[in-house]
DNA sequence: TAGTGAGTAGACAGAACGGTCTGCTACCTT
DNA sequence: AAGGTAGCAGACCGTTCTGTCTACTCACTA
């Protein structure tokens, strides 16, 4: 074995368990796929799968895991090589949505999709939804807050709703319109906020 | 037999089936819940499901037929008691939505669900949460077509947003916040809105 | 009163499910 | 050369799934 002494992390067959798994879930959903679909696919024996996870929800939740730090890494990236203007910045993560819908790739928010079909509050998948939205909102809580509006936790929570709303109606409608709505209505809600020290209510 | 001669339509059996069904799909998810579950819970035979409906799909079609109808039912009144004011209707939407929201029955849309457990383009329930979204879409387009603005789909394309947003928020996170949130980013997306005839771009 | 249609219970088929187990190979390190 | 480890194939278990079938019971009505 090299260097690494962990048994469960960074394997081949792990990941392309992983692999494998994600695209299939994308595309039919979760309890559509069988375990035995996945390891066909992806060229892996059961026992290896069931040596890296204890069972299908925890596989589930590896791969909602795994997609969430690849999306937190593709957003911080983008918002990173934005200008140093708080408002460019928080519009980055939109611009980020729209290509994320437009992509080929897209077939519906992963999450989303989890937490429809694991809706127990003590389901892993469900929990992993939660965590990862909840993220989201924080993401956009922080970049509202550089930005000297009155109310930046309830604007993070309007934004939020463009973005999951676009999520859903591009997977929905199978149009990848939904992205650039998104951001001209994200702009909107920006040019709108009332700013900090201003009276609350109608702004001008 | 009493008047209606239809083999199919109002049937107290049938009827007790869509609750059911309607009921354990929205808690637990389509794929989730067998139909033995349904028909322990409604107390009726498996014959009697599968003279009704011709498989499990169709029942699920015909679960989500019937709610588009309530819905849409809901909303009209909702609007029908509105003042004349065109905006003051359109927000009657986000009215509606916030309270479904909030109701305790509420546990996420019903058809993004069903899309996202039968994602195939020929799969029934995916086909009744397409045409359901597209209604709720041409509903909005209606009303905001009465507001006098430049440009009404895209306004209305913009609430769609707001909406299903709303209602992933409020499934996600818990949380009824959701529904004030959308209402209040609406009334921003509306007071933004370029009007009818006015230049394109920041208005004012 | 005879017949019809809706509904019932429950067995049944056939497939798919998640998960376990045994034994085997191949490789790498000591 | 020995031993440990990762992975393999595939049989296997019990359960659950959708959907079909038979045989029976009501209630109503012509």
């Amino acid at each position: 074995m090299p260097a690494s002494g962990a048994t469960t992390r960074s394997s081949a067959k792990r990941d392309a368990l992983l692999d494998t798994a994600e695209g299939l879930f994308a595309r039919h959903g979760y309890r559509a796929v069988g375990i035995d679909t996945v390891l066909a696919e992806a060229g892996v024996a059961k026992m290896t799968l069931y040596k890296h996870f204890r069972s299908k929800e925890e596989l589930i939740a590896a791969v909602l895991e795994r997609r969430s730090n690849a999306i937190a890494a593709g957003l911080a990236k983008r918002i990173a090589a934005a200008p140093e203007d708080p408002g460019t910045r928080l519009l980055a993560v939109f611009d980020w949505l729209e290509q994320a819908v437009r992509s080929p790739q897209f077939h519906g928010c992963l999450f989303i999709k989890a937490a429809s079909e694991y809706p127990a509050a003590e389901d892993l998948p469900r929990q992993a939804a939660e965590a990862f939205k909840g993220g989201c909102r924080d993401l956009l809580e922080g970049l509202c807050r550089d930005l000297a509006v009155a109310d930046p936790e309830g604007l993070a929570r309007q934004l939020q709703l463009l973005f999951e709303g676009a999520l859903v109606v591009a997977f929905l409608q199978r149009t990848p319109l939904a992205g650039a709505d998104a951001r001209r209505a994200a702009e909107a809600l920006l040019a709108w906020a009332p700013r900090a020290g201003e009276a609350t209510g109608e702004p001008r």
